[in-house]
RNA sequence: CGGGGAGUGGCGCAGUCCGGUAGCGCAUUCGCUUUGGGAGCGAAGGGUCGCAGGUUCAAAUCCUGUCUCCCCGACCA
């Protein structure tokens, strides 16, 4: 088999490259830093897209859309915003192209009186919106979410990890009271730890970021993160409390039930296709892409063996009858019966698809009533009976789901470690992995750390881990444990 | 944006040092044989060598500029 792919071993950002490549996910764009994501890849972000809408939804929340472009003026409505995305952003200072000899110039007279923003997330935007909306306690809460692209001027890029322009949900709510927008900054944490387990099949763990990780113009950041087989954390969703931060710099306040005049409370929440860096990460392997089934544009391929029209006849009709069962089971299947291939190829290209299952049907398992199944996780090959293949394939579906959760969880909870000094952490932190060690509190011990480690604080663990103790580089008192790891 | 590497048919590369008019493998097209792990043989098509200038009788090769990608830093979802 011609090896097209770098082993992960070898050298893990060119594996990263090679299988997005091979798997046709996406490709580089001719603009800097930007992507195509191609058929294949963007049925995957389909599908994810789908999943989250549907518990978007269920908790509740709308979809809406707002523009692309925002006001200059709107961006420095909110301090710490400002600063935060200020050097990231594209701006739009003219609207004409005029022609000139050999092509195309900007037209200086169409000059804009007020530049306008790419978007790089958009709060500013939609706060204007909901002063519009929000007079009264009736009129909260506000569950919207939308899903749109957004742009930040990225000085070091890379496919689905960072690109400058990357496809997202924003979700952006306004609550009457601290305690309501709280418990939604939790439920949307939970709702992508969920995702990210059950349907992305990665391990992930929750906390808050510290003042340096945190949103610009939050009051606090929660969010989730995973750990790549490579050793490093991977910031994979972030839910945002947003106190009144929002509300104030665009002066949006509600009359309550006591008739006073308040500030409305705040919250955002974002995935982005950086989950699919995240997922190809998480399972993936020397031969490609391994996708779970919850998300793979297909869970099944089947591949028909022949020699001669006859046996494709006695094979595809053999084939098509299984289909039909394992579609009547829920199952997403695909008959690759393109002719111009043989099968050792399509099994190499649909290993390197990622497809979770695939049936092999030929003439000897026409004449025994069998076929097949290989599966993509363990590479896996079995002839079983066609009998009852529906039942016996979801059950294996669910199986390989559950498993590629499992060597993920068990990978993550191995590479975790608890350390006491600072010289094991330095030692420790080479290795990869998430390390819990105590730390004093101040961005200044947090900087040190980063510096001389290249190690940073991924998340402030919720109250399980609390632990009084004393941080590993001043000595000085710490409550708990901290997360730390190198990140992407 | 700093340091390093790279851009040559669709893909992967050689040729660049020492200038002489572009080659290999895979892929593509056609024909025959094939089909249970990326098929074999034969024939054919396809590149103004990232782009823009310059030096030269002559540039993939030398010089200048510029764009893109990869790796390492600073910044970040």
């Amino acid at each position: 088999m011609a090896k097209r792919i770098t082993n992960r071993n070898e050298d893990y950002s060119q594996w990263y490259i090679d299988v997005i490549k091979e798997a046709k996910l996406a490709d580089h764009s001719p603009v800097r830093g930007c992507m195509v994501i191609r058929p294949h890849g963007f049925a995957l972000w389909e599908n994810m897209k789908a999943g989250l809408d549907q518990m978007f939804k269920d908790t509740g929340h709308e979809n809406a859309y707002f523009p692309l472009f925002i006001p200059k003026s709107f961006l420095s409505k909110e301090a710490q915003h400002v600063e935060g995305f200020a050097k990231e952003c594209a701006v739009i200072t003219h609207s004409k192209l005029k022609s000139v000899e050999g092509g195309v110039e900007v037209d200086p007279e169409s000059r804009l009186d007020e530049e306008l923003i790419v978007r790089p997330t958009s709060e500013t935007i939609i706060w204007d919106s909901y002063r519009n909306w929000i007079q009264s306690y009736r009129d909260l809460p506000i569950l919207i979410n939308q899903w749109a692209n957004v742009v930040r001027w990225e000085m070091r890029t890379r496919l689905f990890l960072r690109t400058m322009e990357f496809l997202w949900q924003e979700g952006h709510t306004a609550h009457a009271t601290k305690e309501e927008a709280i418990e939604e900054t939790e439920q949307m944490l939970e709702v992508y730890r969920t995702f990210a387990e059950e349907f992305m099949a990665m391990p992930v763990k929750t906390g808050v970021k510290t003042a340096s990780e945190r949103f610009a113009g939050a009051v606090d950041t929660y969010c989730i993160e995973a750990l790549m087989q490579d050793g490093k954390a991977l910031q994979a969703g972030t839910s945002h409390f947003l106190g009144q931060n929002f509300a104030k710099a665009f002066d949006v306040k509600f009359q309550d039930t006591d008739g006073e005049h308040k500030y409305v409370w705040a919250t955002s929440w974002g995935v982005s296709t950086r989950l699919i860096g995240g997922l190809i990460m998480t399972h993936s392997d020397d031969n490609g892409l391994i996708l779970p089934p919850k998300l793979a544009p297909y869970q099944v391929v089947v591949v028909p063996i022949y020699r001669g029209e006859e046996q494709r006849e006695a094979v595809i009709s053999y084939a098509e009858p299984i289909i039909k069962e394992l579609e009547s089971h829920g199952i997403t299947v695909k008959l690759d019966n393109r002719d111009n291939y043989k099968p050792g190829w399509k099994f190499a290209e649909h290993e390197a698809q990622g497809t979770p299952l695939r049936i092999a049907v030929g003439p000897r398992d026409v004449e025994k009533g069998n076929l097949e199944l290989a599966r993509r996780d363990t590479l896996e090959k079995n002839i079983v009976p066609a009998d009852g293949i529906g039942p016996r394939i979801k059950d294996l579906l669910d199986t390989i789901q559950a498993d590629l959760f499992n060597s993920a969880k068990k990978r993550m909870d191995d590479s975790t470690r608890t350390v006491e000094t600072y010289d094991q952490f330095k030692k420790e932190i080479e290795d990869g992995g998430f390390i819990y060690a105590h730390w004093d509190g101040t961005a200044e011990t947090e900087e040190k750390i980063k510096e001389e480690t290249k190690a940073t604080i991924r998340c402030i663990p919720f109250k399980e881990t609390a632990e009084p103790g004393k941080c590993m580089v001043t000595g000085n008192k710490s409550e708990r444990r901290v997360l730390f790891a190198r990140s992407y």
